[in-house]
DNA sequence: GGACGATAGTTGTTTAGACGAATATATTAG
DNA sequence: CTAATATATTCGTCTAAACAACTATCGTCC
């Protein structure tokens, strides 16, 4: 009767929401961390990632292919881009064989710009996780994988 | 030479990157069930926490405690709190002790619209992460915690 | 080869989030 | 008791996200 836990307000319906609700206070204050590394460098996170992908990719990629490779959907591309094409980090021209098509690439300076960031972005990723042992980090990944896989389109590479 | 495998494209530089990529990639799935479901409730997660938070409180609280308690920071809780009080779903008065502070509690409205929605809310958790056996859960619960451990403040009941 | 539906991308609008300044009240120092 | 400082909340503004409507081009079917 006595002793219920001073954080009775915390109590979980159940185990699935307990673990959605650690997912998402995890991730937020990861995010958190995230966020205020990108911001010395004048772009978002997800920016980073559209410049990664056109680095990984050989060849220039359309608009809407960046989108489907993205980490979190992002509707806006369009203006996204803009403001990477504003900083000369990608350039953008009409594909002559689909003229609906505009292919995007990363120039010079996008490269350098990836590049500079690499080493300082390595150590954030270990400010962020790096108390976790290789172990921990593995299973970590492989429970994750196996929480999102029903939700993956079937070619997604994730 | 040859053999490069179809996804070069995706190559961590790190353990740590993969692991809070996947953990950004997983949350983002989970998320977008959950906001479909949320919206079908005319409601937003953060503002179905704050009528969780209200009704785990005996007492009314004043406005800033409900921000520390969220999931998510929300830095702009008094718009937030407005809509909620626009629905009736929650009522303010200005605490009489401490006239700075305005005190925020749950309506009966909004305790019905907390329970008429727990059943199916249950099942949209089910849905996110179902497929996963208890065992899972409670490693990925605990892997979770200690991931964040380091970043939660000394008394965060997370 | 012209109409039709599909596809690629852009633009407009509404809404929520970030950030800082402003207001009202409380607390403390002298 | 008055000034100075701190606290609780709100308001204004600017940026980013969500969603829908629009334009241009393509592919295909008679």
């Amino acid at each position: 009767m006595a002793d219920q836990t001073i954080q009775s307000a915390r109590r979980f319906d159940s185990l699935e929401q307990e673990a959605y609700l650690s997912l998402w206070r995890t991730y937020d204050r990861l995010k958190s961390i995230e966020e205020a590394f990108f911001q010395k460098w004048n772009l978002t996170p997800q920016q980073y990632n559209v410049l990664r992908i056109l680095l990984g990719s050989e060849s220039p990629l359309p608009t809407l292919a960046i989108a489907t490779k993205l980490v979190s959907r992002a509707p806006d591309i369009t203006r996204m881009l803009d403001k990477l094409e504003q900083e000369k980090w990608i350039a953008r021209s009409r594909s002559e064989e689909d003229r609906r098509a505009v292919m995007v690439s990363i120039t010079a300076e996008g490269r350098k710009r990836v590049s500079d960031m690499s080493d300082s972005l390595e150590e954030m990723h270990r400010e962020q996780l790096g108390h976790l042992g290789a172990k921990d980090l593995r299973s970590l990944v492989d429970l994750l994988a196996k929480v999102r896989q029903p939700f993956e389109p079937p070619g997604s590479s994730w």
